[in-house]
DNA sequence: TGACCATATTTGGCACGCCAAGCAATTGTT
DNA sequence: AACAATTGCTTGGCGTGCCAAATATGGTCA
């Protein structure tokens, strides 16, 4: 059946616009991220955390390798990878192997900067999980990855868990 | 309880960084969003459809007034609306009680446009529902709309539908 | 009226996505 | 070995967000 029922509709029509919902809470989310990074002392905003967690995890990786995992352009990681590496966080060097690709390395001012995002994160996490059972939660996620699995460039599901958990 | 059992780890360790989930899933769908807009020839973007959808509904608005619905910067409206206006989708026109502000009109343009759009973001909306069921997607709403409630601005629901359904 | 504060919008600068194009180096083909 | 195709990365251009600052107008109050 397609048609809600017809003889009473419900005070709330409940919201069917998902790709709107779904916008609206990434947008809001994303800024309070980047508020509590700074209100923490981080310098580092969320996208480029990313790559800090994935280099804490495997040290050396190349740009390539990076971008497949974030799954993002690899120009929108050459911009990340410079920002990371004015401020000193990473720093890229010569794949000797192949010159044509460069390994980049955390920095000790990175890994450090790495851990205090990583905990700001963690927080916002159980922030966004507060209030809801594991199956509510477990539902939401199945939820997200079809999309991404549907929408995906692969149509796959890429479980590359940064580390831990959150 | 905050470690997992020990004495088995289930084969896929259900990924519980929703931050991430959320991020990524939004991103391959808004790239899906606006590949499926090109392919069928609107030339508007999905941020720029919400403008005129509002404008549909009631035409006429300002710049504060369609900011303050869709949640964004003023300048980012402003950006918004410089691209539909050289398109030819809107009119900005001066508002004579108040010679700050200006009237937004949705042109003849904007409305076709808006149309062509809105098919395509409705049948988008039912992919993503696609193979779930109603409790399911209620679900997955309510925990969108705890994220808004949680991290907006005036961590207040916004319902402004803007139209039907999708 | 004139100093002041508030409101509406724009501008400029930055972050991050994308795509397309470019460049250098590597690999494959013949 | 020589040419072509592929790969790794960067550059340039654009869209969409943000914030802070500038502009212009409007309203208040002494």
């Amino acid at each position: 059946m397609v048609m809600p029922n017809t003889r009473k509709i419900p005070p709330s029509p409940a919201d069917d616009r998902f790709i709107y919902l779904l916008f609206t809470a990434q947008q809001k989310l994303r800024n309070h991220l980047n508020t509590a990074l700074t209100a923490s002392g981080v310098k580092v905003t969320v996208a480029q955390s990313g790559i800090l967690f994935l280099l804490k995890q495997k040290d050396g990786r190349t740009m390539t390798e990076l971008s497949t995992i974030l799954e993002v352009d690899n120009s929108t990681l050459t911009g990340l990878a410079d920002r990371l590496e004015r401020a000193g966080f990473i720093r890229r060097d010569a794949n000797p192997g192949d010159r044509r690709s460069s390994n980049i390395y955390l920095q000790p001012a990175g890994l450090a900067e790495a851990d205090k995002a990583k905990a700001v994160i963690r927080r916002v996490n159980q922030e966004v999980k507060a209030g809801f059972q594991q199956p509510d939660l477990d539902m939401f996620r199945r939820v997200l990855q079809s999309i991404s699995m549907k929408f995906g460039r692969n149509g796959q599901l890429k479980t590359t868990n940064t580390e831990e958990s959150p």
